[in-house]
DNA sequence: CAAACTCTCGGAAACGTTTACAGCAATGGG
DNA sequence: CCCATTGCTGTAAACGTTTCCGAGAGTTTG
């Protein structure tokens, strides 16, 4: 019993020491079997015999105390339900699991108290890294992540200098290419919902439809902005007030979900899509081709740029001096049936 | 130097040795106060200022390997893009995340291999249970759960008396439901949308499907029935052959990302709906009222299901002693624009 | 044939916690 | 005034691994 107790977890289960007791070597040698490093032929047969007839599992946790790697990756992001985290979700975690690890996902809410507190978190050192996607960066946001004890991977725009690895993408030229899109098939009372200006992407956003209005020397028309939550209810809602108040050709929406909305709204209002409102979203996600209207969208490469974050945290974990990396995804415009084509013409049942 | 090397840990962070050492009491008193547990108002304070000053965080890892306990809950879906996970996921979160727990979310691929690995993965300790919604059940499966080293609850049917706590739902009656609504409007060669026929949902629809019309008397045309992928595109592929080959005028599919694919094949081919043919689809999800028409599903309460298979997981994780459990919960239908009205009419507009 | 290597092995320390146990002082009751 | 109780404290063991180190055996080299 007291021998036993010695051998075997407290839960019963067989550890090394039940392995090494049973092969009738040491703790050492048959650690060192089990991780393929070194052990004679015989050494080696023994032990794997013995670990077989026990069914032994190694207890990670153990493990991780002792070499310091959990082998586990944590992915931070607003709301887990958008699709285009969805697309970031499922590249890193494929990145993620080839690479032998695990991937922890939190829901933040885009709450900055939950944010800075996850970060601070991380201090437990429950797992080797992080890639947080927040939707608002203030100034807690940047001293947690300055002294963060692991590493971090931040998708989306940051301060300059911020000595943090970061993907991001030009969400003004995204903005850009739809408005371009639009003007170019003759639309010039162009309407844009937006996600909050308090946001760094909603702010974003709104100064690409600002610049690029201007660049094409179309006065602005306040009635024809709203702006909502990156809802699919929110943007419904916000292009219903819209077309209360206002007549636009065209509509431009800061992401997929807020564009699903505004189709709704167009639609049920008696609008023709393209024919009286063209609509261009924005993140093509798998949402643009599923409603009718199949949806022209902003591609901002979720998928690219969570495989590319996943990427950069690894390269980082394995080495901490690496110098902090800016990586900026390219936007591109996927055109669909939603927006006239680049003719000009609206296909025709529409 | 040296004396260093046996306060702080090894990448220079405090540890509760440095705390103590800095305190001027042993690492267990340290460990005491730092846990709330005992202490003189005296230690207490000189501890509670040491750490402070120190910015001690405890190690979550060490913590875990004593207490046998990780605080980590992992959850294994097949597809964690299907809305319907979605929602049962965020369901899931919120229960962990207010247990204080975190939760770890695999994506199997449905994959028999991927799921019966990371069963047998379990038995690293690197989480403290398991919730499970296979899309098939294999012998492996049983075998795996039978002795799987922790908690496991199970979202979906299991076979009888398998001794594993099981949250599920009646998706025969749900089929049902849909049927009778359908009758009920007059309709009579209803069509059948589903996923593969070798997975446990697929099966149990199928049969749910031809009860429910043999019940009404309603002979089956096999010609009227297609199987796909529970997946959007395959849904509307699906649904593009069945149009190819027959007539129906009502149809009901398997989930939600089928039905959303069904009613693009349908509108592209000019049937109206729920004029020419009416749809339903099942598991009520968000996507159900993004489209237009909105449509009907049978909800199958994926965000109740999540919750309650979190809270039997927390209880078993308390108490390894309770008998296993098996909660069902009763589907039922939400009517919207995509089926008639239960006075039979079909909205105007459609 | 001695010296220098190369392998393999076992003991023991380490990772950072929590906690059983025993010692000790102070307190209260008889 | 003594003894039992109570409340704190520190020492040390434990959780289950990996790995450093020194010892021994066998092999090669000069």
């Amino acid at each position: 019993m007291g021998r036993k107790r010695l051998q075997e977890s407290v839960d019963g289960r067989p550890t090394v020491h039940t392995v090494a007791a049973r092969a009738g070597v040491s703790i050492a040698s048959a650690s060192r079997v089990l991780n393929g490093v070194g052990g004679s032929p015989e050494t080696i047969r023994k032990v794997r015999a013995a670990a077989a007839e026990v069914g032994y599992v190694p207890n990670a946790i153990a493990r991780s105390l002792q070499s310091q790697r959990t082998g586990q990756i944590a992915l931070a992001v607003e709301d887990i339900g958008n699709p285009v985290y969805v697309a970031m979700m499922r590249a890193i975690e494929a990145v993620v699991a080839s690479s032998g690890r695990q991937l922890l996902v939190h829901a933040t809410g885009g709450q900055i108290a939950n944010e800075t507190a996850l970060l601070r978190r991380l201090a437990h050192r429950y797992v080797d890294g992080l890639i947080l996607s927040p939707i608002r960066i203030t100034e807690e946001h940047l001293v947690a992540l300055a002294d963060s004890p692991v590493p971090v991977v931040v998708i989306g725009q940051l301060p300059p200098d911020t000595p943090v690895d970061n993907v991001r993408t030009d969400s003004q030229a995204g903005v850009a290419l739809a408005v371009d899109h639009l003007v170019a098939a003759g639309r010039r009372r162009i309407g844009f919902v937006n996600g909050p200006l308090d946001t760094v992407p909603g702010a974003a956003r709104d100064a690409g439809f600002r610049a690029a209005l201007a660049r094409h020397g179309i006065e602005l028309d306040e009635r024809l902005l709203e702006v909502g939550d990156f809802q699919y209810a929110a943007g419904r809602a916000a292009t219903k007030r819209l077309l209360a108040r206002a007549r636009p050709d065209a509509l431009v929406c800061a992401n997929d979900l807020i564009a699903v909305g505004a189709l709704h709204a167009l639609l049920v209002a008696g609008h023709r899509v393209p024919g009286d409102v063209a609509l261009v979203g924005m993140d093509d996600t798998e949402l643009a081709s599923m409603v009718l209207p199949s949806m022209s969208s902003v591609s901002l490469d979720a998928t690219e740029r969570g495989r590319i974050a996943a990427q950069l945290l690894l390269e980082r974990i394995d080495d901490s001096s690496l110098p902090p990396r800016r990586i900026t995804i390219a936007p591109h415009l996927v055109v669909r049936d939603s927006s006239p084509t680049p003719d000009g013409r609206a296909k025709q049942w529409a």
